[in-house]
This record gives C-alpha cells, structure tokens and sequence, in this order.
DNA sequence: ATTTCGGTGATTGGATCCAATTAGGGGGCT
DNA sequence: AGCCCCCTAATTGGATCCAATCACCGAAAT
C-alpha cells in the first residue's frame, strides 16, 4: 500500500500561494521566514527555495540581506500583465482552435460545468481554481507548453486581486454566460469568435480589478 | 574604501549560466550538486536555490529524489521559443519607438559599436554578451519591465544553442548589417521598418540554430 | 530641538549535518 | 541461463547551526 510519497516543497509553495492569495500575506509587507517556517511545519531551506521560484515569477521581491516582499501591482503593472495575456492567449487559443478534438470539447464542457458549481457554493477560492482549469485546459490544446508557462506566470502574479473580481455576483454569473459563449466558439471552431470571446472576457476582468486597485 | 559586499548568491547563478553556456554542462546531463558546489567552493545552498531560479526560467528540469538535469531543447522548442519571441518583441519595438528619445539613440548606437569591437576579437561569448546588451536596450525602451522580464527568459533559454550562430563568421558579419539596419529604422522612428528587421535577423538565426539542432 | 553616531537585537545568508529515496550490483531462486 | 529481489552506496531533500548584515533605539553633540 502506497503510504503515497508526499514532495514537501511543492507543498509549501502551494501553502505560499495561499497565503499571498487570501491576502493573509499583503502586498507590501515583508515575508519573515522563521514565522513562516514555524507557521508551516518545516524548515526556512524549502521555504526559501519556494520564495525563489516566486521571486522567478514576479509575485515576491528579494532585497540582499533584508528579505522578502510581497510584490505590489501598480495600475500600470496591472494593465501590462493583461495586455501581454491578450497577445498570448490570442496566440494561444488561435493554436488551440486548430488542434480541438471532440473528445476535448467535452473535456472542456465539463470543466465549465465544474466553474458552475462552484460559483453556485459561492466559495472564491474554489471559484478561482475551477475558473483556472477551464481556461488552462484550453490553453493546453495549443500544444506550446513553454507559451503555456508564461501564461500560468501572468495570472499567478494577479491571482490576488482577480479574487476580488469573482467576490462580486453579477461578475460570476456573467464569467458563466462568458464560458458558455467561449465553448461555443470553441465548438463551431471559429478561430475569430473564439478570440473575440476571450478578449471581452478579459476586459471585464481588468476593468473591475484596476478599479479595486484603484480605491 | 568600500570593499564592495558581494552577493554570493548571484554569482553562483551566473556561474552556473556560463557553465551551462559554455556546454561544460551539457543538455540532458545530471548536476551533481556537491561536486558542482565544490567546484565553486560554495555550499549547496546558494546552489540549490540558483538551480530553482533556473528551473524556473526552464533552463534546467527537475526531478523528485534525482536531482536537475540541463533541460534539452527539442526542434520543436526552438520554434515556440522563436515564435513566442516574435510575438513579444514585436509589442516591445512598437513601443519602444514610441518612447525612444534622441540620447537613447545615441546610448544604442554606442552599445552597436560594443558589439562591432565584440566580433573584432572574435570571443564568442563577448559577443553574445554584448548583443543582448544591445537588443535589451531597446527593448527596455518599451517601459514594460514584465514584457522585458519575459524576453529576458525566453533569450536565457536558447542562449546555449545561440552560442553557434555566433560561432560561424558570416553570421558574424550579417549580424552587423542588421544591426545598423535596426538602428536607422530606430532613427526614423518607422515602426513597421523597425519590427521588419527585427523579424529578418531572428529569422536568420534561427535559421542557422535549427540546422544545428538537427545535426 | 535636530541630527548624527554607536550599540544591540533581530533577521537573513550560508555551512554543516542528518534522514530519506533512488540507482546499481550481486546473489539467490525458478 | 535468465529474472527477480534485496542490499549497499551515492545523492538528494530537509533540519539545525553559525556568521554577517541591517534596522531600530538611545545618547551625545552641534
């Protein structure tokens, strides 16, 4: 019986996300290893390697000899971050329209319905997850793993505030509506509307988060 | 007098890029983490966390229990990369003429003429050094750090097999032209003019990359 | 009163040390 | 003879320990 080999590194990365993701680690404030370390059962050597990985992608800032920050987003950050995902994901989903197959469709339908449920619980968190794999699942059918890597570091470095994005109602219903209209692009294989779709569906992302950064 | 406090930790990471660089670590082998440390008369900490940046950047892999290998760059990985370069560089330049200045002309003229006294010598990896001092000076222009961030990876990741380009002496010779090419389009601050010779000189190097890849 | 200097405590960066897992080889069994 | 299993050695992953640096605070001097 597999006992089932636990990588204790990766859990403490995923254990930072969350951390920075729920906010219990803000933006700005310094990130204290030993605390942390203690807070999560482990030694500061894993912790450290995961906060260099985090630094990698831009969601923590490192100061020799004082440590690490949780990284701010500025507005203008914010509108960079979306305007380089509009260039990939363009790229992305062109590719993906070619290379969709039946059986991903349905792949796909049922990682909306699975989006679904979850706003139906209302649970931010578990919304942001679903939300992910739906979107990423389509990105994976580009079959450009390294454009796919890139992506996966533009929305890790907003996770924190697109939160904020799914906390509001009428946002999540209309993100279903949005996922609906993309599956049926995706369906007719329409490499334009399936773009188009994508880009509305980011720009109401980003409108309602830089106004929340903004106040 | 200042005995300058040197970061430790930066310099096992770009000790590690030139051994990679250099093919003394070679594609697909394993990093022995204590002889490498010994070797750079370092702990295997600072070590491990420059791998884990490296990891991130794609430049190496890593498996549970085995260790980091030098990731291997299959033909199809040169092309994504080259693709995705096209995609980012083009955002870059466009912006970048939009911003560019008439001392920042000359600060890039400058750093064409470094590259010519580069070739002079014929040090491959002076050469490399001050081409991408040359190119990331435009691209810095773009005021988008993300966007640099994200050239700056994709560069890192193909560096090893760019080597060889530079290798060849005629492609030292066009690399020149191009650049002065580049510079006059910067000049007259023609956009379209600009992004075309970009697209010519990464086409020509990939061009050469890729027959050495499948050799 | 304000500014500057020095000392002390806290925190990071790096080294050493220990446990856990994997790869490789030799011996035994079928 | 071939295959499988177990045992050992080597290497990684993680914990603990020590040194170096920085921030904070108070005191003294202008």
């Amino acid at each position: 019986m597999s006992v089932k080999t636990l990588p204790t590194q990766e859990e403490v990365l995923t254990q930072l996300r969350v951390e920075i993701l729920t906010g219990r680690l803000q933006p700005g404030q310094q990130i204290v290893q030993d605390a942390l370390a203690e807070k999560f059962g482990v030694s500061r050597v894993p912790l450290r390697e995961a906060l260099k990985i985090l630094e990698g992608e831009g969601q923590v800032t490192h100061h020799l000899h004082r440590g690490y920050f949780v990284a701010e987003l500025s507005i203008t950050d914010l509108h960079e971050v979306y305007r380089l995902r509009a260039l990939l994901e363009r790229e992305a989903v062109t590719a993906a329209v070619a290379n969709i197959t039946d059986r991903d469709l349905l792949a796909i339908a049922e990682l909306a319905t699975q989006v679904r449920k979850a706003t139906a619980t209302g649970e931010v968190l578990a919304i942001t997850a679903a939300n992910r794999e739906f979107h990423f699942a389509i990105f994976e059918l580009s079959e450009m793993p390294r454009l796919v890597r890139l992506l996966r570091q533009l929305w890790d470095s907003t996770d924190v505030y697109r939160s904020v994005y799914f906390a509001q109602a009428p946002n999540r219903e209309r993100i279903l509506l949005e996922h609906d209209e993309i599956l049926n692009a995706l369906s007719a294989r329409n490499v334009a509307r399936t773009v188009r779709w994508h880009d509305t569906h980011r720009d109401n992302s980003v409108a309602t988060v830089s106004a929340v950064i903004s106040s």
